[in-house]
RNA sequence: GCGCGCGUAGCUCAGUUGGUUAGAGCGCCACCCUGAUAAGGUGGAGGUCCCACGUUCGAAUCGUGGCGCGCGCACCA
């Protein structure tokens, strides 16, 4: 039996249910159970950072994860899903940084390396119990009790052999480069980690003069001027770029005595006289090539000696002066600045490029040499004296003061402009600086890493070679090691002696190294603190500790390099290190890659999408130039087959969500007042995922009724009646079987059903076919779409034309006293019910489970699973469904649709019952059109119900009421006439249709002249249009037009009356709060005697519409209301003792 | 600067290979129902499809160039 059925539910507290059954019960591993064996749907969880709470976008992100592996389940596929976190890395340092109140490098040593990797884990643990919650509040199947996390052990190994392995191939190497460098936190940022960071800023730029100098090393009347946004970088200036075939020029100030000579390029030097407001004569021209070679002083004297210029010997013969000399390079541009550049090579990729290439034109040892004086936590040296120790940006308006007071700055203005800082201590600027840091040789690879990318299907397609594919285009070499402390330890161990190195790919591995010493570190501090997680002893401090034997220089150690790694590699990792592969797990990872689906929001196409592209491609894929075989381990597409790359979510204001400006509401309070399923179905039946969402409460709130609270109010009257009838499932057959939709219904074969039953269950199996293909491409914001209009027609088509069968009197039964309709119309919604909640499941996974839970197993016995999740998903039955039933309901809806338009248009309203309609279809020569008007015809009844009339008639004479126009078929006609189109356009609709379809329907074919021309067309050339004649009322459609007649005689009028009397007591029955069933006593009083014969004309009707035992008239004191302007007095009585006992459900005549 | 995406009703968004009357939900107005009832239904109003030029017989749809918004990239010295 059905358990009873609230009609307001609580959703948030359905939930709570819901989630205890499935914990109780271990629904999931059930689920998995069933599918154990079955072909694998892959599902990687991308792992969240395990830092900072989740927000409403994640919770976008989790309903699709979880919408897709629970489809594929009940689809019948095998779909393990096990969570991960990512826990290493700058985010959680920099979290627990806060939480110490600590912030520079220094400050941590001084705290302590060991205390603070303790602190990082406490850290990391705290959020993932926030996440679990979020993760099982929002009924994301997931298995959290074997999650994978990056700091396990197990996981630390896989990475190192990843490592090791890139090591052993040469793909790992230690570089000196220019780094993005955050000078706080001591370590460089791979590209990645500074592209998040870019904020607007305006810093001070300034254009100084760099003076030539002559023979003797005296500055001349002459300067350069160069232009820079980082002054900082000055004292470290050593040449000056020019580009070669540029036209320079020097200038001095018109009228001036000043001596001074400016030189820069041609172009630019009105834009300098603007901004200095000056004006400039041209003494001199020259081309960029005349200048180079030439020295100057440089704006400080920080590492240039006084006096002439120094020179060396060149590699080829010949000698040049070292530095602060002129340049020339391909970079210069004239864009900004003065087409001059100061190059600074410790600051700037470009500038050290000059520095290699003067380098290599020296002998060798000779050349210039790396001039820096900023140390590398940012603070200027004692080289440069006047910001010695101070932090270089800060150091700025110094200089240019400075620079002023020698006059040497020509101008100085604010520059807007992007500008890096730490993306995670974003009060950071971030500079570039020389360092020795480990690269991954990912740009030898580009190419083949597009090849793996043009494998893989991404939704929207555009990522592929959009985005993503640009980012792979301009790869550079992965920036893998970090001067920090929290992360995967580089496993690299190297010589004391002679600085070889070797790379070690397990713990196990590192144990067996002969002379290891240092393990008993970890023992220590272990068996001081028997809490200390064991994943610890591959981690810093413990682990750098531990050395062993040279292999390279006896009687000396190897000793582990200090960097850690990108945390990005840790979860591009996952892969293969969610199972600790190599070193176990070799079966997991062999059914479990690549993976057929992963989804998460844009900004991981430089996070976890290349991480995991670029190892992947690497470590399986063929190395390029190489032609050896099974070099390519893995065929493309890998590590992902499709990817759903997600929007980005918005606040409630259009803008980025941040705490801060609160523009979002917490996921919690959403889910406490409207529930997951709600939250779950707006996310997903509400837009495209790709399309960037406004999380907006409002929004969320309205999605509800449209089909939610449809579902639930139909699920709710069907259970509602199924009680008062005894509708029985399980008593009538003994067993219901739910894994075919065919389920037992007493012996009648669906075929034998009425109509509108047949109707109902080809929309369902029609509905299931397609939303399955849509499922299938990975299209849910479609399958959600028509789920939605499933729901739609049966609440509002199904139920509402089924009433009145629902409230027959006789069980729903098939003995002598059942009714068989009845028990028809019942199981069909049945069937419905539980196939929705099937189709709906993978959406709204508790709102479909409730209602499997009452409909299937509380009442339809064992044959049932005990959740809708461990059931097969719906694929319809085609011979189930019935085409030309589904295209007529479609035409009968349309119709009732535009008579009322018709009504509506004369302000006829449907309580005044109307003489009669008729159809006109518009195309009565379509294939169909002769099956269909006949079946129109045969539901006359219908119609009138529909529309409160008393005949229904298709138009035989469609002359009276509309005109046939044709037009021509353009997209027929188009490719056959071209030009010739519009002309004949014109001749066709001015013809008269009437006589022409008459032509057609005779011949066969019909010319159609034009001056000019001429066309022989066929019917498919033609479309057909029918309006209505003026003076009558009707409305059009694309499929029928349909007229009703206003002429109201008496009887109509009076008729017209009753009801409205009647809608007037049923009215006062709801605010008198009168049971259903309670019966009345009715006094009327009236003046108008036209009110009264029309009452008295239809007592009966009166008294069993509004279940009054008595009718009369009489006096009346009370209120008078009008019926279309006669006045009426209704007095009201409920009989005494005369209880809804006598009334059932078939009470109604 | 280069690249990607977007720009359709008051709001949030659909719009399939270019085709004649551009749709939905919400909101608004009017109406209906009153045995799913603090629900439900119907109808209506409301649109220079960002602008311009072009391709085409025909453009919301394709092309070019703008404008606006969002995002990404980075040799912005």
């Amino acid at each position: 039996m059905f358990a009873p059925v609230r009609g307001q539910p609580d959703f948030p507290e359905i939930e709570a249910g819901i989630a205890a059954f499935w914990r109780e019960r271990g629904v999931y591993r059930k689920s998995l159970e069933l599918r154990r064996g079955a072909p694998r749907f892959v599902f990687f969880e991308g792992p969240p950072t395990a830092n900072g709470m989740p927000h409403p976008g994640h919770c976008l992100t989790r309903a699709i994860k979880d919408l897709y592996p629970r489809y594929r389940t009940m689809r019948g596929e095998f779909c393990e899903r096990k969570a991960g976190w990512d826990t290493h890395g700058l985010p959680v340092e920099v979290e627990v940084c806060k939480e110490i109140g600590i912030h520079s490098k220094a400050e941590i040593e001084a705290y302590g390396v060991e205390p603070f990797i303790h602190k990082c884990q406490e850290s990391v643990w705290r959020y993932m119990k926030e996440w679990e919650t979020l993760t099982e509040r929002i009924g994301f199947w997931i298995d959290l009790s074997d999650a994978y996390v990056t700091y396990q052990q197990s996981y630390v190994e896989s990475v190192w052999w990843a490592l090791a392995t890139l090591f052993d191939r040469g793909l790992l190497y230690q570089g000196h480069k220019i780094v993005w460098w955050w000078a706080q936190g001591g370590t460089a940022l791979s590209s990645g980690e500074v592209g998040q960071g870019y904020k607007e800023v305006a810093d001070p730029s300034v254009y100084v003069a760099f003076p030539l100098v002559d023979a003797a090393g005296r500055p001349t009347n002459r300067s350069l001027v160069a232009w820079t946004t980082t002054p900082w970088t000055l004292p470290s200036n050593q040449f000056a770029a020019v580009k070669a075939d540029l036209d320079y020029v020097v200038v001095r100030e018109t009228g001036s005595a000043d001596e001074a000579e400016y030189i820069l390029a041609e172009p630019l030097v009105a834009t300098l006289a603007e901004k200095l407001k000056r004006a400039f004569d041209i003494v001199e021209r020259l081309p960029g090539a005349a200048l180079v070679g030439r020295s100057y002083l440089p704006p400080f004297d920080t590492f240039r000696p006084a006096g002439p210029p120094q020179s060396a010997p060149l590699a080829g013969g010949g000698s040049d002066t070292i530095g602060w000399r002129i340049v020339a390079a391909d970079f210069v541009t004239t864009d900004s600045g003065t087409g001059i550049v100061h190059v600074a090579p410790a600051f700037g990729e470009v500038d050290y490029g000059v520095l290699v290439a003067e380098q290599a034109r020296f002998a060798p040892g000779t050349g210039p040499a790396l001039l820096n004086c900023v140390a590398p936590d940012g603070t200027f040296t004692d080289a440069f004296a006047m910001g010695s120790g101070r932090f270089v940006k800060e150091c700025d308006r110094d200089i240019a003061r400075d620079l002023r007071a020698r006059g040497l700055l020509v101008h100085q203005e604010q520059y807007v402009h992007d500008y890096p800082f730490c993306w995670r201590a974003d009060a950071d600027p971030l500079i570039q600086y020389p360092r020795k840091s480990w690269f991954i040789r990912t740009s030898q690879f580009r190419d083949a890493m597009l090849a793996n990318n043009a494998a893989i299907t991404w939704l929207p397609e555009h990522i592929k070679d959009g985005r993503f594919g640009n980012f792979l285009e301009t790869n550079v070499d992965w920036a893998l090691s970090r001067e920090r402390y929290w992360g995967t330890p580089l496993p690299i161990w190297e010589c004391e002696a002679t600085g070889r190195m070797e790379a070690i790919p397990s713990y196990a591995a590192l144990l067996a190294k002969p002379g290891i010493a240092g393990t008993d570190v970890f023992t220590r501090a272990k068996a001081a603190n028997p809490q200390l997680s064991d994943d610890l002893a591959v981690h810093k401090p413990y682990i750098d500790a531990v050395t062993y034997d040279s292999p390279f220089a006896g009687g000396s150690r190897m000793r582990r390099v200090p960097e850690v790694i990108d945390c990005w590699f840790d979860s591009g990792a996952m892969p293969f290190a969610q199972w600790g592969w190599p070193h176990s797990g070799t079966a997991e990872f062999e059914a479990q890659f690549p993976a057929d689906f992963i989804s998460e929001a844009i900004d991981q196409t430089r996070g976890w999408f290349y991480s995991q592209l670029a190892i992947s491609t690497l470590l399986f894929g063929r190395t390029p130039g190489s032609s050896q075989p099974g070099d390519a381990k893995k065929p493309y597409p890998h590590p992902f087959r499709t990817c759903i790359v997600l929007g980005h979510m918005l606040g409630e204001d259009g803008q980025k969500m941040s705490k801060s400006r609160r523009n979002y509401k917490e996921p919690k309070v959403i889910f406490d007042t409207y529930g997951a399923d709600a939250l779950r179905w707006y996310f997903l039946a509400g837009q495209p995922p790709w399309t960037s969402i406004r999380y907006n409460e409002r929004a969320i709130r309205e999605s509800i009724p449209e089909f939610l609270l449809r579902l639930w109010n139909v699920y709710s009257f069907f259970v509602i009646y199924a009680r008062i009838d005894g509708f029985d499932p399980a008593g009538l057959t003994g067993s219901v079987d739910d894994r075919s939709f065919a389920v037992a219904r007493g012996g009648r074969a669906v075929s034998d059903y009425g109509e509108l039953d047949r109707w109902m269950l080809s929309e369902v199996h029609a509905t299931a076919i397609d939303m399955v293909g849509r499922l299938d491409a990975f299209d849910h914001f479609g399958a959600a779409q028509r789920l939605s209009a499933l729901v739609e027609a049966v609440s509002n088509w199904y139920v509402r034309r089924s009433r009145e069968r629902f409230w027959a009197a006789g069980r729903a039964d098939v003995g002598p006293e059942g009714n068989r309709d009845k028990l028809d119309a019942y199981w069909t919604l049945y069937q419905t019910l539980l196939t929705i909640a099937r189709l709906a499941a993978p959406f709204v996974p508790f709102v479909s489970e409730e209602i499997w839970r009452n409909l299937a197993v509380a009442g339809g016995g064992a044959g049932f699973a005990e959740s809708v999740h461990l059931t097969d998903y719906p694929i319809g039955e085609p011979d189930l469904i019935d085409g030309d039933l589904v295209r007529r309901m479609a035409l009968v809806r349309d119709v009732a649709s535009l008579g009322r338009a018709a009504r509506a248009a004369e302000k006829l309203k449907v309580r005044q019952p109307l003489a009669k309609v008729e159809v006109i279809l518009a195309d009565a020569t379509s294939p169909h059109a002769t099956g269909d008007a006949a079946w129109l015809e045969s539901h006359a009844e219908l119609v009138c119900d529909e529309l409160n009339v008393k005949g229904f008639e298709i138009c035989r004479e469609p002359e009276r009421y509309i005109t046939r126009t044709v037009q021509a078929d353009l997209k027929k006609l188009g490719p056959r006439l071209g030009k010739d189109l519009p002309k004949a356009r014109d001749a066709i609709a001015k013809a008269d249709g009437d006589a022409l379809l008459a032509a057609l329907a005779r011949d066969g074919r019909v010319t159609v002249a034009w001056a000019g021309g001429e066309a022989t067309l066929e019917r498919e050339d033609l479309l057909v249009r029918t309006s209505a004649r003026p003076g009558w009322a009707a409305a059009e459609g694309r499929q029928a037009v349909v007229v009703v007649s206003t002429e109201l005689t008496p009887a109509l009028v009076a008729e017209g009356l009753v009801r409205e009397v009647v809608h007037a007591v049923q009215s006062h029955r709801k605010s008198l709060d009168l049971e259903f069933t309670d019966r009345i006593e009715l006094v009327f009083a009236t003046e108008s005697p036209d009110l009264r014969a029309a009452i008295e004309a239809h007592l009966d009707y009166v008294a069993a519409e509004t279940l009054a035992t008595r009718v009369s008239f009489g006096g009346h004191d009370g209120p008078i209301i009008d019926v279309d302007g006669h006045g009426l007095g209704i007095s009201l009585q409920v009989t005494h003792g005369a209880g809804g006992a006598a009334v059932d459900a078939g009470g109604r005549s």
